[in-house]
DNA sequence: GGACAGACTTGAACATGTTCAAAACCAAGT
DNA sequence: ACTTGGTTTTGAACATGTTCAAGTCTGTCC
């Protein structure tokens, strides 16, 4: 069932793209694993040798949405924005990653959310790599005290984008774009304010309960 | 389909009864509206005239959970606690509420969040005037700046709470419950320290974002 | 080349959510 | 009592996700 093998991978291929046009132009719902499998002219079994499941195509699909983010932000991390700058940068490739798929957003957010597999894993920590570069290619740098903790806080951020932008009907998604330029400039606040004792506190509610959240993933 | 007639509504019951108590022992997927049916001593085709799908009676549910919820944590709002306690107070009531259930989490937490009708619009009407109480109950008295905003804020907070709750797989629930703990600890000292200005830019950071994500009710 | 082992593919069967036309029921009016 | 109009109930049919036993293909060993 997985790329272990020869070239009859490139069914797997087939088969992926077929499910991806039907997706997009019809929906989760609508798209019938028969048509999936009429699509690309091969069996209805067929589909299941390669795929476990009608969701287990979805995954595939959420997988390659990584790339895409990843590929789109980390040229643009370069130049020595500042840290709202970077933020909005990778917020944005996630958006920009997500965006064609906006007639399945829920059925995208499960898959996400609820997969705790190696494949999921692998997702996610390409994706805490990238909100490590975003952090570390920040000018100025954000606080010591702060800095190993924001990743994690800002992943969680952006996870909390993603469900906001699922169930979000407004035109091209614009209230997720402002979203995210809320969820930027709030960031990057809180970055620069951590010195203060008052907002410290604060902070340490909030990174306690981002490794609560984490905390899910592992058990 | 609704309880606008006479006792048939008793059929309603009946199907609802037999369905709990199925998805509690076998949990959502595994419990099939044919059994539902068996179990009732009904018909497959009734359980569909009264209920529009399978995930119709999940909602349900869903909705007596919010009255579970209300009605536990009203009367320990009367005393005058502060607001971390209240705060505490109704999260636990949330948490108390949707115990029992987490064998289906994830499909209480779909109902939930991505339902639009009236009866969904109710309930989340009681969740905000039970936020208010909480808030309006509470000595000393948040900052009058705040004091508006705050059970919005804390609806989010809730609903992230329990999206958390039906993800964490911990014995009890008991990271859920440690998160709430944090959680009433963050947003009462959010509070008290409105009034400082640094601290109220970020919370009106926080207040943009929460009207942005309340906006998509209304869409 | 032929036999073998394994991966790949297929079509039919199965399980279950959902729909539907018809039957049963029920209250009211005559 | 009979008709009538509406609601409720039923059982069979349908659609679609999933499984399976059996074919087919492919490369390897003799």
């Amino acid at each position: 069932m997985d790329t272990k093998t020869e070239k009859s991978a490139a069914t797997r291929q087939r088969i992926q793209n077929a499910a991806l046009q039907l997706f997009l132009r019809d929906g989760y719902r609508a798209t019938t694993m028969r048509a999936i499998a009429a699509e690309s002219g091969l069996s209805l079994g067929n589909a299941y040798y390669h795929f476990a499941s009608k969701e287990d195509l979805v995954h595939g699909l959420a997988r390659a949405l990584v790339d895409d983010q990843v590929r789109a932000a980390r040229p643009r991390l370069r130049s020595g924005n500042n840290l709202q700058d970077n933020i909005q940068v990778v917020l944005d490739a996630a958006l920009d990653a997500v965006a064609p798929f906006h007639g399945f957003g829920p059925v995208l957010i499960r898959s996400a959310i609820s997969r705790d597999d190696e494949a999921a894993a692998a997702s996610k920590a390409r994706e805490f790599a990238l909100w490590r570069q975003a952090v570390g290619a920040s000018l100025p740098r954000p606080p010591a005290a702060i800095r190993d903790d924001l990743p994690e806080l800002l992943w969680l951020a952006q996870r909390g984008l993603v469900i906001f932008w699922a169930y979000d009907s407004s035109a091209d998604g614009i209230r997720s774009r402002r979203l995210a330029a809320n969820i930027a400039s709030l960031m990057a606040r809180l970055a620069v304010l951590s010195r203060l004792p008052v907002v410290r506190h604060i902070i340490d509610d909030v990174i306690g309960v981002v490794r609560n959240v984490e905390r899910v993933d592992r058990a």
